[in-house]
This record gives structure tokens, C-alpha cells and sequence, in this order.
DNA sequence: GTAAGATAGTCAACGTGGTTGACGAAATAG
DNA sequence: CTATTTCGTCAACCACGTTGACTATCTTAC
């Protein structure tokens, strides 16, 4: 009476999750860097996310990424100094400077989200389309409801 | 003739991904710190598996994991501290220096595989055992063969 | 109108995890 | 015996995160 299957080890779950978000994630920066976007890390490409169109300010920045403010407003400057981000004053308040989305980000923005598209359409072709939607169903279901933190390099590192 | 399924953007999937992965591992970590491994960071937890019951030296860690020899031995160093790994003189050659996992590693190690059954046992509960099974089977078939690299902090930020 | 409190941004110091380059000590190849 | 390779470490640096302290500004209350 020997089991049909083969035990699936408990921990090979987080790490089929991890290896399939980091194929999504280094596929992605593949074609970003060919798009002329090489120095975009996995993190810019999140953070310019949640600055939004609209722009936001590193306080704001830091409450929607689940980090402090003065964590966030480094990352701004990187990404000013990298030409994705712009700072500009507050004519309303003067504590205030407000983030922005470059031209040259928007782009990046752009491309990531059109890439993302094609990402998922080549999984849906290699396992069909209903066992894409099925593996999101899931993961939505297990997954918490606060997984929008974007701490990771200290939250895995400690 | 509207779609009866509303569009699923492409950049969920990745996010989805990623909070599966962290959702598990935060899980086990909360288990962890119960059961007496506070300190342990989610990193530690993949290197103590690397390092395995034989042990292992520095430079072949590193190569495990996929980052320096260097950075390998620094993250010993603080494992060593922690009481997790400990460092012994190699008497078939004065310049090895073998990394061993302590008795409270391998109890570490030990319980994150048990609390790591039991979390795919819950998913297996709330999905059904075939949707789970169907998950891992779909992930391996997407993932790239490279997924053993480490170096997520370094890898995510830059 | 002013004093008190809340908020935005920055500076400084530090910890963790990663990198490259250089170097001494020990093993191995010729 | 000499030349080369290998292992570990030191030093300097970068990216990302933290907490604490501080200034400048806006808001609120009296």
C-alpha cells in the first residue's frame, strides 16, 4: 500500500512561492534593463508605484510602504538622483515637499505595467488560463490581508 | 458581450506571490518565537539549511546561497553570536575553518520543519489538497531552475 | 494675537546584509 | 623547492532599515 503520491515537504511551499515571485521580478528587470531601464532595482519599481500619479509626500510615502519616514525619504533621494523621482515645494505648506513621478518614470512605470501583462499572459499559455486565475484565487484566500508592506530588505534580513 | 471574469492585472501576481511567501514565513516565524526562537530572523532559517547536518565552510556556503565568501562569513559571525552556529579548526587542513550547526540550530531547524507541515496541512484544509498540490505543481513548472539564491536583500534592493 | 501642540522634513548614529579588493597562511602542483 | 591556488579575514563602501533629536511650519485653543 504505498501512498500514490510522493510527500510534498511543508517547506517546499514558501519556496516555490518565493522562486516564482523572484522569476516574475528578475523576468521582468531582464526586459526593463533591454528597454533602457537598467538601473531600476525590484524595490523602485514598488515605491514609484506608490507614489502614484498624483505624487505624495515621503511622510505618506513611508505610512503606504510600511516604513518610517526618514527610511523613505532616502529612497526618494536615490531615485531623484537616479532621474525617476522629482521633489517640488509645497505652495500650500511649506513643511511640505511633494514627490513626483519623472517623465523618465512614468516610462518605467509604463513599460513594467505592459510587461507585467505579457508575464502573465505566457503563464496562462504554459498552464492555461484557469490555473492562473485558480493560483491567484488561492494565494489571495491564504494570504494576509496587510501584505503590502514593502519592508522586505529589513523584514528578511532582520 | 461583456466579459463575464473582470481583467486580472498582471501586477497582482507577483504581489500575490510575494504575500503567499511572506504570510508563510511570518507564520512561521510567530510559531517560532513561541516556541523559544525569537531572535531568529527569516534569513537564519535558510542559512542554518544550507550549512546542513554535515556543515559546511564559508566559502562553500557562500557559493550555496549565491553571495560572497565574504558575506557568507559575516553572516556566520552573527549566527555563531546568536548561538545557532558555531565555528571548529578543520584538522585535515589548518586553513578551513567548518561551520556546524549547535544543538539549538538543529532545534530550530527542526521545528520550522514541523510548524512548516503544518502550514501547508492548513492550506491543504482550506483549499482542498489538490488545489495545493495543483499550486506547487504550477509554481515548479514557472519557476526558474535558479531559485536556491539568497540573496534576497541584496538581490530586492540594490 | 499669541501660546501650545501637531506635523513635515532632515541629520546623526547605528545594525544588517550585500559588494569588491587586498592580504597572509596553508595546501597543492610542477 | 618554487609557483599557484584556495581559505579566511580585514577594510572600505553601498543599500536599506531603525530610533532619537531637532528645526520649521501649520493648526488649534484660549
Amino acid at each position: 500500500m504505498a501512498s500514490p503520491e510522493p510527500a510534498r515537504p511543508g517547506f517546499g511551499l514558501p519556496l516555490l512561492l518565493l522562486a516564482g515571485f523572484r522569476t516574475l521580478i528578475d523576468d521582468l528587470h531582464a526586459e526593463l534593463a533591454r528597454e533602457g531601464h537598467a538601473e531600476l532595482r525590484p524595490l523602485h519599481g514598488f515605491v514609484l508605484q506608490a507614489v502614484g500619479a498624483d505624487g505624495t509626500t515621503a511622510t505618506e510615502l513611508g505610512q503606504r510602504l510600511g516604513i518610517s519616514k526618514q527610511a523613505a525619504g532616502k529612497t526618494v533621494d536615490r531615485l531623484v538622483t537616479a532621474g525617476y523621482l522629482e521633489r517640488v515645494d509645497d505652495p500650500s505648506d511649506a513643511r511640505r515637499r511633494l514627490v513626483r513621478v519623472t517623465p523618465r518614470g512614468a516610462d518605467g512605470l509604463r513599460r513594467s505595467a505592459e510587461i507585467f501583462e505579457r508575464l502573465r499572459a505566457q503563464w496562462a499559455d504554459t498552464l492555461g488560463p484557469e490555473r492562473v486565475t485558480a493560483l491567484e484565487d488561492d494565494l489571495h484566500t491564504m494570504a494576509s490581508a496587510n501584505w503590502f508592506r514593502l519592508d522586505v530588505p529589513g523584514w528578511f534580513g532582520g
